[in-house]
DNA sequence: GTTGAGCGTT
């Protein structure tokens, strides 16, 4: 019935374009201990905000993790909360990095925030 | 307790 006039489209680009996270509040994560898994990695970020999305990234040739993974949280703040919470701390006798993440697999729409 | 710089599978 109801048909979708070609007047919402607009609307709909208007959606994707705030729906894309205008945050950089996502975090790259690297040497992590390979005894750390997705769990553990999830857990310890939890406690410092609003986790949106978290990823360790596993390799099928061995199913083990690479010993890095990326973490997204809601704001940027609770990203920069994170990082000086976790970035340079010993965790299961590795120390570890937290810093922002750099897109290398970025189609053009990385747009980092006002600083 | 298996090696150790790095930027990921949707």
């Amino acid at each position: 019935m109801m048909r979708i006039a070609p007047k919402f489209q607009c609307l709909t680009d208007l959606k994707s374009r705030f729906s894309t996270v205008r945050y950089n509040s996502q975090l790259f994560v690297s040497r992590l201990s390979f005894y750390t898994t997705y769990d553990d990695f999830r857990g310890m970020f939890s406690p410092f905000g609003n986790i949106k999305e978290a990823k360790l990234v596993m390799d099928n040739r061995i199913g083990r993790t690479k010993g890095f993974g990326f973490v997204t949280f809601e704001t940027e703040v609770e990203a920069q909360n994170a990082i000086k919470a976790l970035n340079g701390k010993i965790v299961q006798g590795r120390l570890i990095f937290v810093e922002s993440v750099t897109n290398t697999k970025a189609d053009g729409n990385d747009a980092p925030s006002e600083s």
